[in-house]
DNA sequence: AAAAGTTTAAAGTCTACACAAAATGGAATT
DNA sequence: AATTCCATTTTGTGTAGACTTTAAACTTTT
């Protein structure tokens, strides 16, 4: 089958399952033969098959059940992959030159909202940083960010000047717990100044939560710049 | 350590390699011992060790390269994964009712716009099918579909008034290939007027592209209703 | 029947070992 | 100095076999 060498690797036996389910030979909902039977089928171990089949249950094609054995699924509740960049290798993918301006950066009080948002005590000090992404001189990305200082102490001395906010807490609190969330929401003045867009005009927005041990670390509004598209294969 | 067993599992191995590099014993960048090492650190075979790392490298902490070994990501480039559900579980699991409505389904030439989008022939024959999706009486979803006649030609007889053309495609040809995007864009006035919403408002919104085997099955427009949003945590 | 307990089939994981494949870093050559 | 070549290291994947865990299916008891 495979010319280089002789065996069955995980991958055929990964690929062969996906034909027949494809092909019709696998109809959801079925019960597939067992690993033993599989071994015997491709003529390897029941190891390489449990991979095979672990893999694809990953996947979201199968489903698996100790004792109920393997089914395939009815409706593939198959989930999109997307990769969250940087930005700066987002605009870079793009082929444009990226660049990075900060607006400003101002520590004071939480404000209510974000309080409640990030369940802060009332009043805690966090670090407000606004900044914009550009794609050469094209505005890319405004970001409304705000960091929670007792979290992350050393934010205070971060020059948010040459390096922008997420890059920082990237490199300082890797590792994070993170809420993502992407919705539709409309220019309001100050955003469509940044972005040179009518006030009003839909912009895809991207909203951020970070945690770090349970700690709330950072929220963050993204607005992207019109006919931003957010794109995956699978 | 671990009460139940005495051996140490490839999740075991998981933490503690998390755990290394959240504390900053490992450091981004940083190259980690060899398979081998590990192996007899958490004494255990090699293939355990191995499955833990090849797990965390695809969840995007680490890089591995043969010969180069191991070492942490340093701007990790974590993916999200967001599932995509079925409309109706969408709704279901909002604690609501899910009712679908067709508004129209017409056979029909391929407009120009869409054989670009698809690569199709001049004047293929696709099927148009627009219809909501409801929580209980509020729009949800308003679906703007068409269909290639040619990669599926059981649509002819499909009945889109019971059953909406996701769920009918979901069964028909599962296991498609999918491209898909999100975006913001301004409802015109039949989006408006599906979605209850004023003309130019914001809309969040899907475009999916099926294919199967190379042949484009199906290109979908989803609009959201106001205030949806697409969230995930990792 | 209904509930509780028991058997058992299937996937889940581990050990121990072997060979394959890639790619790095250095050596040899131009 | 650049290029080609090669040895070696490290991950990638396979075999063979054993034991574990889960939960479905059956059996017994209430």
């Amino acid at each position: 089958m495979t010319q280089p060498n002789e065996t069955t690797s995980y991958r055929d036996i990964k690929e062969t399952v996906l034909a027949r389910i494809r092909s019709g030979e696998w109809q959801p909902d079925s019960l597939l033969p067992n690993e033993q039977d599989l071994a015997l089928e491709f003529s390897c171990t029941r190891t390489t098959v449990n991979r095979a089949m672990r893999e694809l249950a990953d996947e979201g094609f199968l489903e698996r059940r100790r004792k109920a054995g393997t089914r395939v699924l009815s409706a593939p509740q198959r989930q999109a992959r997307f990769t969250i960049p940087m930005v700066r290798d987002e605009v870079e993918a793009f082929g444009g030159i990226y660049r990075y301006a900060l607006v400003s950066s101002v520590a004071g009080h939480a404000p209510d909202w974000l309080c409640a948002r990030l369940a802060l005590k009332p009043d805690q000090h966090v670090m407000h940083v606004r900044c914009m992404h550009f794609n050469g001189n094209t505005p890319f990305q405004y970001e409304d960010r705000w960091i929670v200082i007792d979290s992350v102490p050393q934010v205070v001395n971060a020059d948010f000047a040459s390096i922008g906010p997420n890059e920082w807490l990237v490199q300082t609190v890797p590792f994070t717990n993170v809420e993502l969330s992407f919705l539709a929401s409309r220019a309001d003045d100050s955003v469509a100044a940044f972005l040179d867009l009518p006030i009003g005009e839909p912009v895809f927005t991207g909203e951020r939560i970070t945690w770090l041990e349970g700690q709330p670390v950072t929220f963050a509004k993204m607005y992207f710049a019109a006919g931003y598209r957010m794109t995956t294969q699978f």
